[in-house]
DNA sequence: AGGCAACCGGAATCCAAGATTCCACTTATC
DNA sequence: GATAAGTGGAATCTTGGATTCCGGTTGCCT
């Protein structure tokens, strides 16, 4: 491969990953490649479609998100506030997307992507595990899971464009609302 | 106008409001019809585009949310249970998008509606006094406000189509979860 | 019953937004 | 300098609706 070409392909995985962080998985190809300052051709000469392009961002970023939940697990006092720095990680500007579209939408993408479902297999896996902790130790309400993590990560990120501007802007300050009230002190009792 | 015309007119309305209810705002006018058991074209017979529809539904409904949050309000001990109480009606399903869709979204489609305007903005000053109460009550947090209640109404309930299933499903869920979020013991000081 | 304007259904048409293809033109590399 | 690898981006193809049109129906009045 020609060392320019090489180049391109650099600039072409990174520009996607930002714009689709910012757009939402859905974020078209000329904007990438707007991004990226190259013609949507050469995206296609690369990758034979689409979903190759946004497969091989996923690739890029998944280990950086899996290597966030680790860290935020390791440095953080308790499950609780492990979970709370994630998170807020995870939704920082520049991010959004990414980090969760890659963990709960594109099933039809993933298969013979072994090695990528097995990371994010253990990702999800291991943030099951901090909420199941967290519970344990009585900081997370118990009819909470983490696939309301999951979902709500989701809700807040991947579709930018639908949400309103102020939510879109800042879906951190959104997201730990819903954590707080995901707090076991917060939850109301059914019926109520 | 003929006798069936009128009576199509009233299925197409009642339609329109059940679709946009399940689908979201962007219901296409195919769905409408067929939900209607009419054709397309009859739907453009009697509104000059998909528009106009829309905003027939939100006069017919603006009524009823503003009578439901009216009830919710008398009907309550306090301004927190008038809000929660609201919040689940308007999340209720059969009903989701119509109520906040309205409340919040279509800025350009109001204009010479005045009357519609009128009640949307009465409605939002009711509730913004709910809030401001609950404030004052030292139930709700006093880091938000309506508009943080409109947003969140509406990315739970717009665009159903966008949201993870089991979301889409039970915005009421969600919606609640927000709320024990949003009161005053859960807030998680700044900076934790 | 007869006539006809008001109505209908829904296929045909129009559009917008993106994905994907193609090829004449550049540029690394040897 | 030759040439294969690489490039930009206009042209083309798709998709998902909105909107238009018109031959065929019906209510309703006399």
């Amino acid at each position: 491969m020609r060392a320019d070409a090489r180049r391109n392909l650099g600039k072409i995985v990174a520009a996607a990953a930002e714009v689709v962080a910012e757009r939402g998985v859905n974020a078209p190809m000329e904007a990438i490649a707007k991004r990226a300052g190259v013609g949507v051709g050469t995206l296609y000469r690369r990758f034979p479609d689409r979903d190759a392009l946004i497969a091989a961002v996923g690739d890029h970023y998944i280990h950086t998100m899996a290597q966030a939940l680790d860290t935020a697990s390791r440095t953080s006092a308790d499950a609780w506030s492990a979970i709370w720095d994630f998170v807020s990680w995870a939704a920082a500007p520049g991010r959004a997307a990414l980090s969760t579209a890659l963990a709960v939408l594109p099933e039809e993408v993933i298969v013979e992507r072994a090695e990528f479902a097995r990371i994010r297999d253990e990702w999800v896996a291991q943030l099951a595990e901090l909420v199941r902790r967290a519970q344990a130790e009585g900081s997370m309400r118990p009819d909470v899971g983490v696939d309301d993590l999951l979902h709500l990560l989701n809700v807040f990120t991947c579709h930018p464009d639908k949400l309103p501007a102020p939510v879109a802007a800042d879906p951190g300050r959104y997201l730990r609302l819903m954590l707080d009230g995901m707090k076991a002190s917060a939850a109301t009792p059914a019926g109520a």
